[in-house]
DNA sequence: ATTGGCACTCAGAACCAATGAGTGCTAACT
DNA sequence: AGTTAGCACTCATTGGTTCTGAGTGCCAAT
């Protein structure tokens, strides 16, 4: 294939249809182009230059002699060379702002971005929990509700609380809670949670008689709390967004709200996206493998924590979307979480 | 207005429309149910019963000389004293005791029932949070993160565990915060919820000058979430189901996904819902007040704890719903919460 | 009270023509 | 070579007309 040099006016006329065609939903013709638009040239030319720009299979037209429509090609000329990022209004700053703002665990944090993001582009927001990583057991923690109960929390250095109400059927002594959390800590803090299973397991054969009882009942809880944490996992907002933008999808929107409830799905393709220079990664309906997603763009970006990045947070939508706001306030938004994360270490 | 008496078969006929119309969304005629049912009449002999029930407002034509569909009138005569309750398959059943039967904290417990909830009927779920009403505070807890963070917690006894990262700028000592909890505890253990507010205050005046920095950032931390615990908040699941059920909406469903997530209005609808003999309570259409409900029906149940009704749950869905199992289900679910909650006391 | 028969209605499908936005092409122009 | 006006052509959409059939309402007979 043969790449060829494709003159400037042609790429502005590009950056035109996409840009009508977002806001109109109509397919847009060379007349009302050069109405809206002031390129100093005729309508004729502009014709021309959209020949170009179909032979390069950048636009299509849905039937003969309609206006053209910007095929996922050209979307992806369009974000990658036309566009720039739209910086966010000072409302939405203020917004993003007050909403991350206060400090709080992870769960809380990543549900208000969750819900946040999707507020702000109107599209379904995703955020990804961080993984395992380089994550470690801060703290543990054992509280007596009443006889017979006892709350089991897990505090990692990522800034995630975890908790779990456990029963101890049979009821238990405040000593032996004081030394079992003792012993948990002195044998898990600092201490990566890749590792915290297995010494997790060390401590249960540790456990005197006496505690015994005790253990028995929280240790398995406390197995699984780590292991909830080393499961990969999305969190989803505003998903009733889609049916609002019922419309853009070819047929029923059920298969794509189906595709993107399968988590497993859903990880696989954000893993594989890789960032540009920006720290913005964008997927543009045939690009995702998914064929329920093949009308729907994807925009994702990482945010960090201790300076690597640890998971990823964006948006998806129907290819028919504003990809200027949505990378912008995606990646707003993964800089804040980051920011927002960085006070937590 | 006269109460007029109407014959059996027309109300075996009406079962019989409302049956046929939720199966297959079209109007339904003379013909088909003679065919589907077995009445031993003929199909004219059906039409003179559907005259009645026309006559009655239980039924109507959407154009002259096309199947009849019940009216609101009709499917509220249909669940009040034709439908029995459908019982949930042994599969459903062991999906609500698997999904509810562990112990764990009240968002947990609520969030769990709506996901499921919305899973069982393929609706839209709603779960109110138990209002204040008499719960009390069972436990505060403070707990060292780091240098700069203290991690409160309130365990209130209808099983809420609520918790918030507090940043101390500056710094504090471990025995302080030890002193500000039993301090807490003291004032506050056992106490209502409606009265720890006032409480609160009082110990941010009875806090000795050496404490006094930890308590002006926690004590305020602490009212919001007294506070939270206040306000009545209703959770939803499954807001996607209306979008897969859009066709039984006319024009557009964003007008319905509005209301519903206008927690004001939803919480005014169900408070004002009276339970029936059966403890279940419906709305059918038109008898929503609100008007984007219109089409519409809410199902709800109460649950309890400690004997009382605290809050509701309930399913939002078309008109056109399956009445015996989404009433089937929300009994169910609303009994295993009474049942689960009743563990927490 | 029930039924067969029959005329009647009307939404939706099928068909057709008119409309017009928009194209591609060519020949002339700069 | 790039631009433009002109023009023939295409085809989705619109509106109007007709056809069809499911379903009704009513009546006279059982």
């Amino acid at each position: 294939m043969i790449f060829r040099m494709i003159p400037d006016r042609p790429l502005e006329v590009l950056k035109a249809i996409v840009g009508d065609y977002i806001a109109s939903k109509e397919p847009v013709g060379s007349k009302s182009l050069v109405e809206r638009h002031s390129f100093g040239v005729s309508a004729a030319t502009i014709r021309n230059d959209m020949a170009i720009l179909e032979e390069e299979e950048l636009i299509v037209a849905p039937h003969t002699s309609s206006g053209r429509v910007p095929t996922d090609k050209g979307y992806r000329m369009f974000v990658d060379r036309l566009s720039e990022v739209k910086p966010l209004s000072s409302a939405e700053r203020a917004a993003i702002e007050g909403f991350l703002s206060k400090s709080s665990d992870l769960d809380e944090t990543l549900g208000h971005t969750a819900r946040l993001l999707s507020q702000l582009t109107n599209q379904v927001a995703l955020v990804q929990y961080p993984s395992l990583g380089r994550a470690s057991v801060r703290h543990i923690e054992l509280i007596s509700i009443d006889e017979q109960r006892v709350l089991l929390m897990l505090i990692t250095n990522s800034g995630r609380i975890q908790q779990h109400v456990v029963d101890i059927s049979g009821g238990y002594e405040l000593g032996d809670l004081e030394k079992l959390r003792n012993l948990l800590n002195e044998s898990l803090e600092g201490k990566p949670l890749a590792e915290a299973a297995a010494l997790v397991r060390v401590v249960g054969q540790k456990a005197t008689a006496r505690i015994k009882h005790l253990a028995d009942r929280v240790l398995p809880e406390l197995l699984l709390l780590v292991d909830a944490n080393s499961q990969e996992k999305i969190l989803l907002a505003g998903t009733s967004n889609l049916a609002r933008r019922g419309d853009d999808f070819p047929g029923s929107i059920s298969p794509v709200l189906e595709a993107i409830e399968e988590q497993v799905v859903l990880l696989k393709l954000i893993s594989e996206m890789q960032a540009d220079a920006n720290g913005v990664s964008l997927r543009i309906g045939r690009e995702n493998t998914v064929d329920a997603l093949l009308s729907t763009s994807i925009v994702v970006s990482g945010y960090e924590n201790q300076g690597s990045e640890i998971a990823k947070v964006g948006v998806i939508g129907p290819t028919r979307m504003d990809y200027s706001s949505n990378i912008g306030a995606v990646l707003a938004v993964a800089r804040y979480l980051t920011k927002s994360l960085g006070g937590s270490q």
